[in-house]
DNA sequence: CGTAAAGCTTGATTTAAATCAACAAATAAA
DNA sequence: TTTATTTGTTGATTTAAATCAAGCTTTACG
């Protein structure tokens, strides 16, 4: 089995191929060209962008979908105002721009959080080979579905809660969830940002996020140095996110 | 074109097939069949439910996804203290159930809020259909690319809104945008649930919301009267939706 | 290395929303 | 129709988060 090439850094976090969202697609693709083309296309299919890079922009024609290999991006869209909104993450293993495909441009800005990682899947070639390969369609099929069930979870998660310290708890289970395959362990979570950008995403102010992370230590849910987070109450936080 | 029974009822929103979301996956599949198959299976598809009847509950097994063709859906979580959570709204020419192509399962409860009528697509045929019609996998390909990217669009207009006002502004503009099509008039939009449900939905209280109508109303933005309320200043709800 | 800049935490005060409470309006039931 | 019940509005008080402000820590840089 193929395996995408491994970036190794303190807290970079990764997926090889076989946990990769995109391998379904990404295999009957590959098989359906020749040896050396593989190598190439597979190869060049395979992106390295750095810290605070774009991926794409809002508005941009859209030609690709990504899968992330490496490392973490944040989604955001820009206000009237000039004013940065974090409207949400994606991880080793996870889909970006897929909206796209129907409304073929980018819907948000897509930027790399540290050296980070992907793997590019042209649209046109997609389609082309979707007309010969009806399995390669079923898979993405299953796979948009399956993304849209991750969008509807995180939607959940933040929405409705009338607590700051619910919405919290609720971000940090969703961010364990999703990073609990590449995770060394289940109750240590490293955070990709900052807490500017977590509190912009949650929509409360960096003074708030740091007296709730101040308080959840103090009630021994967890403890927290900097960007490394361990969960020492796993039924506690549920208890508060699930008030 | 054939065309779905419409449900002329006051207040009761409808699409006909043109303009249905599904009518790329229900044309292909229909023309599939015999003459006389068609109609069967055509109107088989379609199904009444009635008010606060479940179309599915969380954690049944998924056979079928549906579009909506008249009147609204609210999308609930039952929470551990079985507190009814209303995570979304579903109108005419929406999916339902989508997400659960990949679960296999559905992931929350889909109740009608007054009579409505559904348009069901079999999960077994359709992905039968699939495999000899690659244009159909396209088109399916397409509309969770759509769904995927109206759902984000739904997180953001509700997450991360500092006050409850912009949280407000953004949701009337949210539910203006979905029912634009089958609205009489752009200005109008009728609440197809009560003030406690779209309370539940936003995460505040019955009385917070009643207070943001109230001071919108006195600011010269909108009038409401019990569900129907008119637009008078768009503008100024976008300014105070994007702030 | 020391200094600057950025990022994080904690405290005091103000402001927005929850809560408690009363009542009005609309709907359903008798 | 009258009465009961649900649903919506408004007011007074309490509570949670924003804001203003200062100090601390870490990282970046000359």
């Amino acid at each position: 089995m193929t395996t995408c090439i491994k970036v190794k850094q303190p807290n970079i976090k990764y997926v090889d191929c076989d946990n990769c969202s995109m391998q379904p697609i990404c295999v009957p693709l590959r098989a359906g060209k020749t040896e050396v083309s593989i190598m190439d296309s597979y190869l060049s299919r395979r992106n390295t962008v750095n810290n605070s890079t774009p991926l794409f922009r809002e508005k941009e024609s859209a030609d690709a979908i990504y899968a992330v290999c490496a490392g973490s991006f944040k989604l955001t869209e820009i206000s009237s105002e000039n004013n940065e909104k974090v409207i949400g993450f994606r991880f080793p293993g996870e889909l970006i721009g897929e909206d796209a495909i129907h409304t073929q441009h980018y819907n948000y800005n897509a930027v790399a959080v540290g050296t980070t990682s992907v793997c590019k899947i042209d649209l046109k070639e997609l389609n082309e080979c979707g007309k010969l390969l009806p399995e390669l369609q079923l898979n993405l099929i299953s796979l948009l579905s399956k993304q849209n069930s991750m969008l509807r979870e995180e939607f959940t998660s933040v929405v409705a809660k009338h607590t700051a310290e619910s919405l919290l708890a609720a971000f940090i289970l969703n961010m364990l969830k999703r990073n609990a395959q590449y995770q060394e362990s289940e109750t240590k979570l490293h955070l990709p940002v900052g807490r500017d950008v977590i509190a912009n995403h949650l929509g409360f102010r960096r003074e708030t996020l740091s007296r709730i992370f101040s308080k959840f230590q103090q009630k021994g849910l967890l403890t927290i140095h900097a960007k490394d987070m361990e969960i020492l109450d796993l039924e506690g936080l549920k208890n508060i996110a699930y008030d």
